[in-house]
DNA sequence: TTGTACGCGTTATCAT
DNA sequence: ATGATAACGCGTACAA
């Protein structure tokens, strides 16, 4: 049997088949069941089981100006933290009739630029977005549309937005106060650029913020780039192990960080707990690696639904809106890396 | 400024601002540009940058019957494994101007019967599906309709489709092989029902056989269903450590059986190596949990980048073309949790 | 309560 | 080489 290419009946043929006009077929896929008579619902209902019918939405859509599509773009897809906030997300979408469109950026402009104006010639009724960068024409243009917007974890100035995402002042805090508790007294804060990400420039400066207020607290902050080969996070993790002259902890920014720390303490041959190690994000394997990795939890799944929430309110809602910003605390997820060997 | 919703200009907007008639735009747009003459391709291309024109995609798949829009659905998104391939098909994709739908099925069939006709109402010129289960009646008629199919490592009876995985067989052999000649001698086979997959059903299959074929080789295997605060795995694992008076090994049959199986292993405080620990599935985790987990890594992207190929030779190439398989070999990472210590 | 007729933005057919 | 027009499937103002 060679393709048959079954055509997918239209509202026209609903309409023959069932004795009615497509204006009633029409009304009784849309939200208006109750201005038709009950003999002519079952007709329809009927009709339409029979040929397997279902409004096609490109149709809707193009007669709407908008689609039931919602886009989301990630900045690292392979990130597991944007997966999760992804599985919340496409939950969430799912639950209200939206469908998703994803995109994954590579932490690249030009590629952002790219799928924007896709999603924006596919009349997306709003977007999920974990920028990487400055605001792009692409993304005002989105904004000035009046297309709501979601922005994740990172935020961007001139952008009408809500922003969800974590609250990262907060976050250091956990994280600095637990490392002080446990006993560290020289702190080694590892990310990544902060231009990118406001995120970044948050955690990053809060840091180094709570260091300078605090006498008690002795320590330093590296940004850098993480890569394949690299091995600059080994050699600062060496060099602060050098001078170090008291009990030492490492934070790291998020999981990406978290991963390539590890590797450079085993390389070096440090255990961890003595010198201490501690993430922001938490990963199904820090547990497994003995003595388990102290970790700051995000609820991921919270953070996705509530940025399509967001997108809900405003496409319901009336517009002037004023932006709103969510901001989550983080679970401190204590476990060996921070304990330091009784001695 | 309340939201203007400005209106993205469309083709006869372009036609007025160039002064020609829409045909001529709409061929210049499409693939027809040598057909016009160089004055009026000048003028278009002009009128269509000033007024930031981009061709409406709906309407282009209104009329066409079929959008530029390749669906996937994952089994479960929170596989690393799935997300890999993922990001092979979305680059695929965005390289010949296709955008992607993904739908996440959770492994549960009525999800992905939803997810599946909304696809087919979006008329997606292509699919790619992790299948969680039976072919349901929506996937028979996205194949009856004729849109290119392409299973990912699970194939399906009765349905006509491209096949993408990983080769099972080859898998399992290397992996017995790699023990056996590290010494084990029993061997603990650890997978996920395999009703659901054809690809569990295979690779458990063929253990079995390399099992009863090696009179060398010793042991058993079980399918268990992963559970948050489930212990079977646990115990399983137990009972065959109390029994076995060989070196002995266990092979998981994916990422998150391994997951699972390092954590029992560690609750029962036995070293990894000295019983010996292999996975099928590469997870970045596994060279940081001492000594290093031995696993068969398959090429992720690679499988992606082939799906979508498929796809794309069906799209444009001849009906009457029969279902390819194509099959990957794994390649063996070898490390120290399949190496018995010198004693 | 039900139906007629038009338009959403695009492409294909047919003419010029 | 270029243009007028119909049609894709749907929603809706308007009429009945």
């Amino acid at each position: 049997m060679s393709a048959p290419r079954l055509r997918p009946s239209t509202i026209l043929e609903v309409a023959q088949e069932a004795g009615v006009s497509k204006t009633s077929v029409s009304r009784y896929f849309g939200h208006e069941r109750d201005r038709l008579s009950h003999d002519m619902q079952v007709r329809i209902a009927l009709a339409a089981n029979r040929l397997g019918y279902r409004p096609n939405p490109m149709a809707r859509s193009l007669k709407a100006g908008q689609s039931q599509l919602i886009g989301m773009l990630v900045a690292d897809i392979r990130n597991p933290f944007s997966v999760a906030v992804m599985h919340g997300v496409e939950q969430a979408c799912r639950e209200r009739g939206f469908s998703l469109m994803v995109g994954n950026t590579d932490n690249d402009p030009a590629q952002e630029r790219a799928h924007l104006s896709l999603l924006a010639s596919y009349r997306v009724a709003g977007l999920v977005i974990n920028v990487s960068g400055q605001p792009s024409q692409e993304l005002q243009a989105f904004a000035a549309q009046g297309t709501p917007l979601v922005l994740l974890d990172r935020l961007l100035g001139e952008v009408e937005a809500d922003v969800v995402g974590l609250d990262n002042a907060c976050a250091i805090d956990i994280a600095v106060d637990h490392l002080h508790e446990q006993g560290y007294r020289q702190l080694l804060y590892l990310g990544e650029p902060p231009q990118q990400a406001s995120s970044r420039q948050l955690r990053l400066k809060h840091f180094q913020h709570r260091l300078s207020r605090d006498p008690d607290l002795d320590g330093e902050a590296h940004s850098l780039t993480l890569q394949r080969g690299e091995n600059t996070l080994y050699e600062v993790l060496r060099r602060f192990l050098d001078k170090a002259d008291r009990p030492m902890a490492v934070l790291c920014a998020n999981g990406n960080v978290t991963l390539e720390a590890v590797r450079a303490l085993q390389r070096l041959d440090t255990p961890l707990g003595e010198v201490g190690l501690m993430g922001i994000d938490e990963l199904e394997w820090c547990s497994l690696v003995a003595p388990g990795i102290t970790t700051l939890a995000q609820p991921t799944e919270a953070i996705g639904r509530t940025a399509v929430e967001n997108l809900m309110e405003r496409l319901n809602g009336h517009p002037p809106m004023p932006p709103r910003r969510t901001h989550y605390s983080p679970q401190l997820v204590p476990r060996g890396s921070t304990r330091q060997r009784a001695s």
